[in-house]
RNA sequence: GGGCGGGUAGCUCAGCGGCUAGAGCAUUCGCCUUACACGCGAAGGGUCCGGGGUUCGAAUCCCCGCCCGCCCA
């Protein structure tokens, strides 16, 4: 793992370094380090934004998604650093000055989850957190657990090669990245955008805090449907004449019933006339509560008219009554919201923070219900089915399939819990609409687009799209000790005309002349501070100004809330002193991670960063002109909606303020929004701890390389969703591999030996060429740069639509197919004598090189370190100027000149390959040996028309003479575009059996084709409609098929 | 429930209106051929999920269905 960089500059190791001259093998970790430290020393990856304000170069930034501190990276991370680093070296390359902004996440609710449970393990802690640990104590723990975790991700990502700055390193909790938040919360607290609110939350009672809905997972499982019989108030007549004394409710949780404040009838039941507005006297509480008409209660299947109400999977269950506890379901909470006159009581909360029974978080009315206090819920439950049993209340039990919420956390059952919340209204028109609006024209379904984000692949735009349509309040407040703690002081206190004098008399009088009083803070009248007053009765927020003074009606108890810019403001007006208690809750880690386009630049106060940060270079403030926005972010699909939105929402909103546009008119922070495929393991499965199904990246690097194991996740990269990687066990190591990294290693391998095969050729031979730009003459090296241009341009293409399988694949291709197979083959009988050969060479290898680079850095700058000392001739056609510093970090991207392309050359050349692989092919059915040099017969006419090719096909196929003579002796022929030749001199003695069989399979082949060929021909439709071409290619390939199916046929029968 | 992606050679994937459907790995055969056995040369292997339709022509476009996966509610 690569280790800070040593002072002075280092050189190429001596494996690197030892002239032109290539170690046998390539050893990846005999060269990472070293290469490593030489970026490092010349701070290759450092941006400087003044080039860009001084005009002398364009911008490209990424910023990292900061990898969660709870863990190390996976593969996924490895796919998506990979990604990043091949985009920002590309880029470098390419004359941008580009930042790769890294950094990592404090991962509130994670990290605290993964550190509580470590402690439990260690024994360090016993029973609840709040008890055993201080804040502070417990913040500590995790301080020490996030230190070690992000100098493993930072190790991880360097022995990657991320081409990060890493100067600029920045941590979600860090001053910098605080100061951000801080003055967003500041600023979205005194646009009234940040609302306190008591809300259902999910409540996980394990790690008891709220969790946001995308923290939670459904599952189904097996439950009842209880029965139970609620005593009416007084007996009820019914339509039919029958008389009852009590309703039947069906219930999924009887144990909720503690807290029931309703209970709901359809107001279709022809019962409802008779019962709605009684009431019901709940047993042991012995609280009387109303029947209130809502279709919210479903229909008893018996009941039930149309085919919705039929088909309602809970008609079966149903009795028509349905118990109503708004502070425990979503569902009854609405119901409540609908009839608040009919409802008196409310919510009812019966349940502790921890999960159990509870009279002290809001239930009062206790009665007999008191043996239930202290269980939890699952022991209520049994306990209270069992009471309303043995008063013959429970009317019957039926088995239920029920899909329930539970926890990515702590895997505990999700309740729903009414507790107050901070949020953010991210409704407002300057937040979801503007993300939306930031969205390029062609990739908005329904409404404008004025933007210039763009998805790749684009079909995500729509699940941008569709989140901030359908889009609610986010609740941002956690109940978590690490993470930023929220900016807010409350202060509980019942205003009446009188007593607002008293509650805050301690502090009103501090006011001078010279400074504003707390009154003049309380409503807003100061800078940094803002106050919201929230009445407790319905948690409506209430103006200031109608409260200082009170308005008449306007009396009841309120929470004060003041929110400080700063904790010197918060200290300077004695908040505390006053009686004001920080809010003990944290920020949910997204609000953090929202600002990173912003915060990781400086933003809102680069002069401070500056100061603060001095080894991230002082120039915070070009930083934050110059790189946001960012041009490219490259994540994962569900990160869409949890973070890309909140950047986007946020960058609109602050710098639309910062820019003097408007709050929500400001830039999105980037161009392009490029989403990755999911890495799964060959059956389809996330990789996870739990399933062991996850291969370590460092494990890949020590066995493969890191070149290896970036180009094989970029070959990886399609476009689709997920790619499968098959995982086995290393019985020797017993860790997790793939056999998938093969392909990359084995790749680099070839390029290793290709250029130890090119570098020996160029070094044994150095007599110089004639002066000036070398014009390719001989038929391989036009081809190859012919193929090269051809490469350039699709990886140019591949590049700019974020298509890496794409450009891996072209480079696997260029390296291996055409250079390797066909020109370094083509070019050993020459390019000993061949000046200007040598120079295509030189210049090709060079090439390749560059274009390899962002997917493969490591070994393609050990091998240009050999390549670089090397005399570097020109050549017509293709742009490689020598770097700075010989290193090929810094080398400018390969450019070719259009003429590069040369149709001839290919045409010809692939004329050469058809041959060559025809003479082999034979070989290979008639097991002639490489070594034997064969006759080619072949008319002279023939021969010429080869050209230069003719050399090239008697060298690549051992072809010992070429002869217009007939063959005397036994012969094969071989037919190439419809001519046919023939081989002779294949043995001393010729197996005819062998033969007959090759040609035999040739004839069989071939009338396949003739019968296919003419049916089409035949189709009376295809000549009249089909392009004029398509049906003339189509008569070539027969004529082509008849006259070697009559070579082969006449050979076939020759041969008796 | 809404949205999205996928089902092509034994495996992992390209191809997304027109060459007789391709690549890498695996398999078989032959090779230590002036760099490379992590290699070279050759070969075998596919009702392109099923069923309809559009078209001269469909793996590719449309409709219906089946199966797998993901995101959101």
């Amino acid at each position: 793992m690569p280790t800070p960089p040593s002072q002075a500059t280092p050189q190429p190791s001596k494996a690197e370094a030892s002239g032109p001259e290539l170690p046998k093998q390539y050893r990846p970790s005999e060269h990472e380090q070293g290469v490593w430290d030489r970026w490092i020393a010349s701070a290759a990856f450092r941006a400087d934004p003044a080039r860009v304000l001084s005009g002398q170069a364009q911008p490209y930034s990424l910023l990292i998604p900061p990898p969660n501190v709870t863990a190390a990276l996976h593969l996924g991370h490895a796919l998506n650093n990979t990604l990043q680093d091949i985009l920002a070296r590309a880029h470098r390359m390419q004359g941008f000055e580009t930042l790769w902004m890294p950094g990592t996440d404090h991962a509130g609710i994670a990290t605290q989850a993964v550190v509580e449970k470590r402690l439990r393990k260690e024994g360090k802690l016993k029973g609840a957190l709040k008890q055993a640990y201080t804040r502070d104590a417990f913040v500590a723990e995790i301080q020490a657990f996030k230190d070690e975790y992000e100098a493993v991700i930072t190790g991880q990502l360097k022995a990657m090669g991320c081409s990060c700055d890493w100067d600029r390193q920045r941590f979600t909790m860090d001053p910098i990245c605080a100061r951000a938040v801080r003055e967003a919360f500041f600023r979205l607290f005194k646009d009234g955008l940040i609302v306190r609110g008591k809300r259902l939350v999910n409540w996980d009672p394990a790690l008891q805090t709220a969790v946001a809905d995308d923290e939670c997972y459904e599952e189904e499982v097996d439950t009842s449907f209880w029965y139970l019989r609620y005593p009416l108030e007084a007996p009820a007549t019914l339509p039919d004449g029958s008389t009852i004394d009590h309703v039947t409710v069906a219930t999924t949780r009887p144990e909720t019933y503690l807290g029931d404040t309703a209970v709901a009838i359809n107001p279709k039941d022809p019962r409802a006339a008779a019962l709605v507005g009684r009431h019901i006297v709940l047993p042991l509480v012995n609280r009387r509560i109303p029947i209130v008409a809502d279709s919210y209660a479903v229909l008893p299947e018996a009941m039930a008219t149309t085919d919705e109400e039929k088909n309602d999977p809970k008609a079966r269950f149903s009795t028509g009554f349905v118990k109503i506890t708004p502070a425990h379901d979503a569902n009854d909470y609405a119901l409540w919201q609908r009839h608040l006159e009919a409802i008196p009581l409310g919510a009812l909360n019966m349940m502790s923070p921890d999960g159990r029974v509870s009279d002290k978080h809001g239930w009062t009315d206790t009665g007999d219900a008191s043996v239930f206090v202290g269980l939890t819920m699952a022991e209520a439950r049994k306990k209270i089915v069992a009471e309303f049993k043995a008063r013959g209340l429970l009317a019957e039990t039926k088995p239920y399939r029920q899909n329930k919420t539970f926890s990515d956390r702590s895997k505990a059952e999700i309740e729903p819990y009414l507790s107050d919340q901070w949020y953010v209204r991210v409704t407002d028109s300057r937040l979801a609409p503007a993300a939306n609006a930031a969205l390029a024209p062609e990739q908005r379904t329904s409404g404008k687009g004025e933007g210039p984000m763009r998805f790749f692949p684009s079909r995500y735009a729509k699940t941008f799209e569709g989140w901030h349509d359908n889009i609610r309040d986010w609740c941002i407040s956690r109940q978590l000790w690490w993470g930023h703690r929220i900016p807010v002081w409350h202060k509980r206190a019942t205003l009446t005309e009188t007593t607002w004098q008293q509650e805050l008399a301690p502090s009103l009088g501090r006011g001078s002349s010279s400074r504003p009083s707390f009154g003049d803070m309380l409503m807003g009248c100061v800078d940094g501070v803002r106050t919201s007053f929230v009445r407790v009765a319905d948690g409506c927020q209430v103006d200031p100004t109608r409260i200082i003074p009170l308005e008449p009606g306007l009396e009841g108890e309120y929470d004060i809330c003041v929110c400080a810019a700063s904790d010197e403001l918060a200290a300077d007006w004695q908040l505390e002193a006053a009686g004001f208690a920080r809010d003990p809750d944290v920020l949910d880690t997204w609000f953090s991670s929202a600002l990173w386009p912003l915060s990781t630049l400086g933003w809102p106060d680069t002069a401070q960063a500056s100061a603060d940060d001095p080894r991230a270079g002082g120039d915070f403030d070009a930083l934050l002109r110059v790189f946001n926005p960012t041009t490219s972010l490259s994540t994962a699909r569900e990160i869409i909606t949890l973070w890309v939105s909140r950047m986007t929402m946020f960058n609109r909103y602050f710098r639309g303020q910062d820019l003097a546009l408007g709050a929500g008119n400001g830039p999105a922070p980037f161009r392009d929004v490029f989403i990755h495929a999911v890495i799964q393991d060959g059956e389809g499965r996330k990789m996870s701890k739990s399933l062991g199904n996850g291969v370590d990246p460092l494990d890949i690097i020590a066995t493969h390389g890191s070149d290896a194991m970036r180009f094989t996740l970029a070959t990886m990269a399609t476009n689709t969703q997920d790619v499968r990687l098959p995982v086995r066990k290393d019985p020797a190591t017993g860790k997790n591999t793939s056999e998938k990294f093969d392909l990359g290693r084995n790749f680099a391998t070839k390029l290793w030996n290709a250029a130890r095969f090119a570098l020996e050729k160029l070094e044994a031979h150095t007599a110089p060429h004639a002066p000036g730009s070398v014009i390719p003459a001989s038929l391989p090296d036009r081809w190859i740069l012919s193929r090269l241009g051809r490469a350039i341009a699709e990886c140019d293409a591949a590049l700019a639509n974020y298509e890496f399988s794409v450009y891996a694949n072209t480079c696997y291709t260029l390296l291996w197919n055409d250079f390797c197979d066909w020109y370094l083959e083509a070019l050993k009988p020459t390019i000993a004598a061949d000046a200007s050969q040598r120079a295509v060479l030189r210049a090709t290898l060079d090439a390749i090189l560059r274009l390899l680079h962002p997917v493969m850095p490591y070994v393609t700058e050990v091998i240009y370190a050999a390549l670089s000392r090397l005399p570097a001739p020109a050549v017509a056609g293709l742009d490689i100027p020598p770097p700075a510093r010989g290193m090929l970090v810094r080398a400018a991207w390969p450019v070719t000149s259009p003429a590069i392309i040369n149709a001839d050359a290919e045409a010809s050349f692939s004329r050469v390959q058809a041959l060559v692989s025809a003479v082999r092919e034979v070989r290979a059915q008639l097991q002639v040996p490489f070594k034997r040099a064969i006759t080619l017969h072949m008319p002279d006419a023939a021969a010429a028309s080869l050209g230069q090719g003719l050399g090239l096909v008697t060298s690549l196929a051992n072809i010992g003479s070429v002869t217009a003579a007939a063959p005397t002796g036994p012969s094969t022929p071989i037919t190439i575009e419809g001519s046919e030749f023939r081989l002779s001199n294949l043995a001393d003695q010729i197996d005819s059996g062998a033969e007959k069989d090759r040609l035999t399979r040739l004839v069989a082949d071939l009338s396949k084709s003739k019968a296919t060929l003419e049916g089409r021909l035949a189709n009376p439709g295809y000549a009249q409609k089909a392009p004029p071409h398509m049906v003339q290619q189509t008569k070539d390939q027969l004529a082509k098929a008849e006259t070697e199916l009559a070579a082969a046929s006449a050979a076939l029968e020759a041969l008796g």
